[in-house]
DNA sequence: CTAATACTAAACTGTTTAGTTTAGTGTATC
DNA sequence: GATACACTAAACTAAACAGTTTAGTATTAG
């Protein structure tokens, strides 16, 4: 019950309850929305909140958009790369590499407010460069170094550069799923995940992977 | 003066000279305040033209912008790709790529227009699936498929998958730009140009670049 | 000269917006 | 039971918004 507790970094940030509340109202609403395109009565509706609890709070609509998205970094962050970290402590590259790249791409292809949070992040960092710069250091920065790390101290094969192996990897998978996804170029420019990832396996293989 | 002369895809639709004028306007408001945080008396402000000469041109605000990004796309692509299809006729991969590679980043990191751009796109994504899609149509999928040809064809070595290998080689360079440039990330996870680059030579290179 | 066309500035309508204010309700703490 | 605190619904202000209308100008064609 102590309540200075959790020194660690990128620590979720507690609020209050109706804060909480608050936040889950926001999300639909900018995630859909963008931060323009969003009404404060329709956040306080979807909160189920008055609108002068969100302004006692968050001081005024940037605020609260602020709050949220930073909030929303720090969260996916603990989804996406803390619980991705262990998948890559084990076997030979090939093996982990096709793994980790089946789960991101599991993981963030179906999650359809993960795809949303993308979108707003992109769509409003030339108005917002912090939260944009947020987002990097939170979700961009941590997922190349954990795959830098591995890559450099796994000891199957040696990689001149691991930094900027990694980002080729991280770069495809990204890439694939912006194109696909989040542009919703299924159709236009279909493409198997599979052959993504066998070409990626591929590259970080002493030998070409045989068929079967 | 016949009419009726190109039929090729892609080609600029032609417009009347206010059409133009308002396009002008509309694109350094759309591009910098996004769709819902564009004002029309702006726009018309901005294209030093009426308001209600741009309701009789394009009927809405969502005419307007969907004629804009539409426009903007075809215009793009005759920039982008067509203007980088030569580069890839010559020599072996390993020089053309890097030669590729190197237009692509100093094309798109300095066009602020085309990061602004980007950021609108992808932004409006969720709220405008058939923009999106025209921008893959017209940019996404060119460059995969002038550079899937080229891996294809070349006879300097044999990639099992060409498609795939293209889209590493593109979804590389595009998320470098994404995080670097667009996301603002430079200063948080800087990465010198050269190692990426010098790292996808590699990939296609049957020995690895020797330094000097 | 006339009629049609394309445009203009400016006023206008009705709605929506961010943010504030008001008056009042519950709920703790002393 | 009084004071303080966090909250509520609802009305309010002032500005901005999309889109329309009006009255009038310039240009071209018959």
């Amino acid at each position: 019950m102590n309540p200075v507790e959790q020194t660690e970094l990128s620590q979720l940030d507690s609020f209050g309850e109706k804060a909480e509340q608050i936040f889950e109202g926001a999300l639909q609403e900018f995630l859909v929305h963008g931060y323009a395109g969003t009404s404060m009565d329709r956040v306080a509706a979807s909160a189920g909140v008055s609108k002068a609890t969100i302004y006692n709070h968050f001081g005024d609509k940037e605020g609260l958009f602020i709050a949220l998205v930073k909030r929303l970094s720090q969260k996916k962050y603990q989804i996406f790369i803390e619980s991705h970290k262990a998948q890559l402590m084990q076997a030979e590259p090939a093996i982990a590499l096709r793994q980790l790249a089946n789960l991101i791409l599991d993981h963030s292809m179906q999650d359809q407010e993960y795809l949303a949070f993308i979108r707003l992040v992109i769509g409003e960092s030339g108005r917002f460069p912090e939260l944009a710069q947020t987002f990097v250091q939170n979700l961009g920065k941590p997922g190349i170094q954990v795959l830098t790390e591995y890559l450099t101290n796994q000891r199957y094969i040696t990689i001149s550069d691991p930094e900027a192996m990694a980002r080729v990897i991280i770069g495809t998978l990204a890439h694939y799923v912006l194109l696909q996804e989040i542009l919703q170029g299924k159709e236009i420019v279909p493409m198997e995940r599979d052959r993504i990832i066998n070409t990626l396996v591929d590259l970080i293989s002493p030998q070409p992977t045989p068929d079967t």
